[in-house]
RNA sequence: GCGAAAGUGGCGGAAUUGGUAGACGCGCUGGAUUUAGGUUCCAGUGGGUAACCCCGUGAGAGUUCGAGUCUCUCCUUUCGCACCA
């Protein structure tokens, strides 16, 4: 055994015996139980960033911890490799978007090697091959024949220079990134899966998620936001031109004193045409990009479009505002405005001039200035005539049915979640399957056209997409009637593609079917570990699918992940690293500097994986030094030969003291890793037992049998963070074993742990003022005598009277005096 | 704007079920070894105080024998908001 520690050595020789080996190989296996544990794949956007290595250590520290309690574990990798971003580098760099991908894939997958992480490498897939993406333009036209995809016309960021769409990320300021125009709305065919069919379900069985952290779901359940309203119609003054509005607080029907329209609305238009001042308003309101932070956030402003409308149960005519802030891809496109029950109501009627009218009274009869803000919660019905008294609740219901009676309304749910649009108007994407014939209308491309192949060698000039310059490739002809006719040429959005990977998997290599019956094998994930960043919407997706794959007969669960660890970010000087802050730590030196050990361990210690994590510079030293001191113990361990075979029952106590921490180390380590996934204190935990073997120094052979016991539990606890490390160790502390990482994980020995005494807290009125020992087995009395006999504690109960004494067996003792 | 989280020494963090605040690591201080520097080892390290003790978990209130942990109000930071992935 060498002397000194020399990582870069040593992980070679290690990664090499795993690739001869093929040791992260695994297929079906009946017998034995199964653990799919996945990392959500990256995009290959060149080079591995720290947010990578975080997410990838926690995975195969998972996986190989859960191979050590003999399970079979699946722990695959692959590329999420459509995207946004190698279009970008192809226009700088003057490079095809594939050539790009595929080489940023072959440098990171040297990346991912190098820092010894488990994946069986025969399941690698990326999602720009056809012979995946095939496969979900397959289940597209399933879909579409199932009606669960339509066409419809929806918004984009359009950039009226470079007449391009724009994505959200390349509206800066409500300007295009490139030329900084102005970025108007613009409304094109796109094509859209109905999500929406699936949100009762999507919803009721986050219930079932018991794996997943409760903020997760809670998100997941605001998104799709289900709520109870009703639907309520208006009608336009002279031509009883019905106006439809949803709201969640009928309630607060008799206090409409305006409605509020998107610019997009049908009426908004018409009034358009009447009036300049309108039109240019509505102009200056589609001056603005599509994403919803910006629309909420900007200045709330309006403009009468000079039309009334018939209150429902009034009669009262009140005005209709066009308001930048109403989404036509919500609900109906139109809201009623209650100014005095709605803050965002009640600020838009301020600066407008709008009557305000209060109908709902605080239950406790308390009075409400309406002059400072709205009254938003519910109570109790005033000036709303024959609903005066009733309590929201039962107006919610009245008003209701006085509406249904009148034909004027309905109860409905509706849900905040709208139909995922899938169209994109870019290259780099799976093209969408689709054929459009003048004759035959939207036609499917059948099954044995499948796939659509993106054509890669294209000059990319980044006007537009290289494809819907490319008859080649759209001109073709209906499947249906043979006649001529052009190719969708949008692509699909990259969500699509990582919406299922977890699945393909399971059987990357069938060319006959999406999946077979290796996927309920593996299915479903039985941990998933990715960013927080992800916690709705690619999850939202992936359940989707999941779902939607099921419902086709590809497979059985009802949902794709079991449990979701979602891991924090990681900073620099209190910031996310990112190229644009300049902040990066590239994970490439660190390994080329410490090792791959040495990078692990220190971002597994740094913080719990659910929180951001802190760069430091000399934690990493501190990370290599820990690892250099336990090489050294081995080593002087080593050196001294064999050790004897420990005989438990003849040690004195300060061996019985070593084995004690030993097996308390292992159940707490086990405990940490396991099931709380709290790495950095089971890290602690082995640090502190390390502190207690260096200062050990018992040669005698008992004591060495005990040193022995406890290094190996040392190297057997870490080797799934530090795996290279742990084989050289465990080849020298157990040559005959064979490597570490077939090993059982070791068992706590209970016999071990127990002990005579335990010391206690003592408290007097809470605060700490002695500490005793006392048997393990002493009953409540002795307990109490023993504090009450400790001098300190004496002196603070000295002349007062003892109201209680509180006793919490195992950890302390608080009397209480006056 | 809406939704979800987080806030503890000089720093990263620990305290798992309401029960010893600061485990473990970094940094710093002193010492030993070696010495060119580093490495390694030992001791100390929340603030105040000579000590006994007192104070201390973003701010303020509350519940409790006991609150970092529970409740309320407020402040700050982070993530997401449907075309970044």
């Amino acid at each position: 055994m060498q002397e000194q520690y020399h990582p870069e050595q040593i992980e070679a020789e290690v990664q090499a015996y795993w690739q001869k080996n093929k040791s992260f190989k695994v297929e079906e296996d009946p017998d034995k139980e199964k653990f799919y544990c996945l990392s959500m794949f990256p995009y290959p956007s060149g080079r591995l960033h720290m947010g990578h290595v975080r997410n990838y250590t926690i995975g195969d520290v998972i996986s190989r911890y859960q191979r050590m309690l003999g399970k079979n574990v699946l722990q695959p990798m692959g590329w999420d490799a459509f995207g946004l971003p190698a279009e970008n580098a192809a226009m700088k760099n003057n490079v095809p978007p594939a050539k790009w991908t595929r080489e940023n894939i072959d440098y990171m997958r040297g990346q991912l090697q190098r820092l010894g992480l488990g994946y069986d490498w025969d399941r690698e897939l990326a999602t720009c091959d056809p012979e995946y993406y095939r496969w979900e333009q397959w289940l597209f036209t399933r879909l579409f024949k199932k009606g669960l995809v339509y066409k419809k016309t929806s918004p984009v960021n359009w950039c009226p220079n470079d007449m391009t769409v724009l994505a959200n990320e390349q509206v800066v300021d409500g300007k295009c990134w490139r030329c900084d125009t102005v970025v108007e709305r613009k409304d094109i065919p796109q094509w859209f899966m109905k999500i929406t069919d699936y949100a009762g379900e999507l919803l009721a069985d986050l219930d079932q998620l018991d794996g997943w952290p409760e903020q997760v779901k809670t998100m997941q359940r605001n998104w799709i936001g289900r709520s109870e309203g009703v639907e309520v119609v208006f009608t336009l003054v002279d031509t009883y031109e019905p106006i439809k509005v949803f709201t969640t607080r009928p309630d607060t029907l008799m206090g409409v004193t305006y409605l509020a329209l998107a610019p997009e609305h049908p009426l908004a238009q018409r009034a358009g045409e009447q009036y300049p001042n309108v039109a240019a308003f509505i102009k200056e309101c589609l001056s603005m990009g599509t994403a919803e932070a910006v629309v909420e956030t900007m200045e709330k402003k309006g403009m009468d479009t000079g039309y009334k409308v018939v209150h429902p149960i009034t009669g009262e005519h009140v005005p209709v505002f066009i308001a930048n802030f109403v989404l036509m891809g919500y609900g109906e496109g139109a809201v009623m405005s209650v100014p005095a029950h709605d803050q965002r109501d009640w600020e838009f009627a301020q600066k407008y001039g709008l009557p305000i009218r209060q109908v709902i009274a605080p239950k406790d009869g308390s009075e409400v200035n309406l002059r400072q803000a709205a009254f938003v919660e519910k109570g109790e019905l005033i000036n709303s005539g024959a609903f005066d008294e009733m309590s929201s609740q039962q107006a919610f219901e009245a008003i209701a049915e006085v509406l249904y009676n009148k034909k004027r309304g309905r109860k409905r749910t509706t849900w905040r979640l709208r139909d995922w649009g899938v169209s994109r108007q870019r290259y780099w994407g799976a093209p969408i399957p689709i054929i459009n014939c003048n004759k035959c209308g939207e036609v499917p491309v059948p099954d044995h056209d499948l796939p659509v192949r993106l054509p890669e060698d294209v000059s990319f000039d980044g006007i537009g997409s290289p494809i819907k310059k490319l008859p080649a490739f759209y001109q073709t002809t209906c499947p249906k009637c043979g006649g001529k006719a052009e190719r969708e040429t949008d692509t699909f959005d990259t969500f699509m593609e990582s919406s299922w990977y977890f699945a393909r998997y399971a059987c990357p290599d069938n060319d006959k079917a999406m999946l077979d019956e290796r996927a309920n094998y593996w299915l479903p994930v039985d941990q998933y570990i990715g960013g927080i960043e992800h916690a709705i919407l690619h999850l939202l997706y992936s359940r989707f699918y999941n779902k939607l794959m099921r419902d086709i007969g590809l497979v059985n669960s009802d949902e794709p992940f079991n449990n979701l660890l979602t891991q924090g970010m990681v900073l620099k000087d209190g910031a996310k690293m990112s190229k644009s802050k300049g902040n990066t730590v590239d994970p490439q030196a660190l390994i080329e500097q410490y090792g791959a050990d040495t990078a692990r361990l220190f971002i597994m210690f740094a913080a719990p994986p659910e929180q951001s994590l802190e760069w430091s510079d000399s934690a990493v030293e501190g990370a290599f030094r820990f690892l250099r001191r336990i090489w050294r113990l081995v080593y002087d361990h080593v050196q001294q030969g064999p050790a004897m075979s420990l005989q438990v029952t003849g040690l004195n106590d300060r061996q019985k003291m070593i084995r004690r921490h030993t097996h308390s180390t292992i159940e707490k380590f086990s405990d940490d890793v396991g099931r709380r996934f709290t790495f950095n204190t089971a890290i602690a935990s082995v640090m502190e037992l390390l502190n207690v073997l260096s200062k050990a120094d018992d040669q005698s052979e008992q004591g060495r049998a005990v040193m022995q016991e406890a290094l190996e539990t040392v190297v057997l606890l870490l080797s799934p963070i530090v795996p290279h490390i742990c084989h050289a160790l465990w080849q020298q502390l157990r040559p005959e074993a064979g490597p570490v990482m077939g090993m059982a994980w070791p068992q706590v020995d209970k016999q071990a742990l127990v002990r005579d005494s335990i010391e206690l807290v003592v408290q007097v009125n809470g605060k700490l003022r002695g500490r005793v020992s006392v048997a393990t087995d002493a009953d409540r009395n002795e307990v109490e005598a023993a504090a009450m006999a400790d001098d300190n504690v004496k002196r603070f109960i000295e002349g007062l009277a003892i109201a209680k004494v509180i006793v919490v067996p195992g950890k302390l003792v608080n009397i209480v005096v006056k």
